[in-house]
DNA sequence: ACCTGAACACCGTTCAAGT
DNA sequence: ACCTGAACACCGTTCAAGT
């Protein structure tokens, strides 16, 4: 009559939706999450996701969010940065560079989402941040920083989205010899195919690090 | 009786069909794309894409495919390889890289497509295949050749898929600058973003084979 | 406040039927 | 051979109803 009693514990919240959604991403790809799979994985009916997140790709959004913000950052903290603030940008972007590429391939499925940018994802945004903030901290110019920070973006997440290993089909006879000389290894074994997606990343990563050095030695030269 | 009159000439082909879907990708995203829908643009009913192709996935891969086939590929033709097979490897490379971000950016709805791999489309198998050939031709060991072509292809299918104007939403409430002090510029003008992927591509490419042309040096000296 | 079932307007794909 | 309508098993999302 008077009030009804105290409402029992809610069977919901966004971070046991955010994880179960997770954990069926990893599981099962990002086709695989509907709202009434995820909600049925959760004992719950489909709409009642709607009481905590707006639309299904929220949801989507925030467990992309979840991974950019397992990346480490640490690299990028003022201590590393002396007075002068040119410290080792080099070996914190390359820290970072493998930090963030091993949160991407413990959740591969997940990468398309956050391909799509950081938009409002705010772990997305800290770490867009961080890195500007100490390129700039290091001696780069802001136009030159926020060009670092997308190319690195375009080749961490070019080497998810874009992974060697995933994009062959496992099938030799998709590989003619004579219609494509030289892809005759192209079908291989997945295990050498993570090896050629650590290498390829390895390789690119030193190359692109060389070669900003350069870049940033021959400006040195130049104001001095 | 005896016979029907000879079937009037098929109101679809795959080549209208991939051309119809092409359009509809382009101007209404990934998304826009049902069978109903792109049936509905060709004067049909849905079902009857399903004699041309197999699957809507299907369609999506060729529509894909006739991007990678835009790809100029004529700078890994052997007469720019001269009888030591070494001429230049790094412009070559620089070029290729160049006409490919620019089929991408005329089709950047179709990328995630793209993105999954080569797979079993041709000219995305063909295009891996030149790469190759040309590396290998050029002086590389074929392992080196192999990472050189996944590593390139991180960073192009990354710079189209992680685009940095495609990043960020379009709402400067979105960037308080207590919670990111760098960011302030994070939303600017679209042309201005333009700007900014066309620097980072230009910056990473640039690096990318400066670094790599370290290495390729270095193991001539080791060598000789 | 939070969960439910029913409903709406869609999907991709199959299939028997038509020509 | 190629196109059709009807049907199946799904979607994301809304909403009135329950507690």
């Amino acid at each position: 009559m008077w009030r009804m009693a105290r409402p029992r514990k809610p069977l919901l919240s966004r971070t046991r939706i955010v994880e179960a959604a997770g954990a069926l991403v990893d599981a099962e790809g990002l086709e695989a999450v509907s709202t009434r799979r995820l909600a049925a994985a959760l004992g719950v009916s489909g709409p009642s996701l709607y009481n905590h997140f707006r639309t299904k790709d929220e949801i989507l959004e925030a467990v992309a969010d979840a991974v950019s913000a397992r990346v480490d950052l640490s690299m990028f903290e003022a201590p590393a940065y002396g007075a002068e603030g040119v410290r080792d940008w080099r070996g914190a972007l390359h820290a970072w560079a493998h930090s963030y590429r091993d949160a991407l391939s413990d959740h591969p499925n997940i990468v398309p989402v956050l391909a799509r940018g950081p938009g409002r994802r705010p772990a997305g945004l800290r770490l867009a941040d961080a890195v500007f903030g100490a390129m700039t901290a290091a001696g780069w110019p802001p136009a030159q920083a926020t060009r670092i920070g997308a190319l690195m973006r375009y080749f961490i997440l070019g080497s998810a989205v874009a992974s060697f290993a995933r994009g062959f089909v496992d099938d030799e006879a998709a590989y003619d010899p004579a219609d494509y000389p030289h892809l005759g290894q192209a079908h291989l074994l997945a295990e050498r195919q993570r090896e050629v997606d650590q290498g390829a990343f390895e390789t690119g990563l030193t190359a692109l690090l060389d070669g900003l050095a350069l870049q940033y030695e021959a400006a040195r030269r130049e104001s001095a």
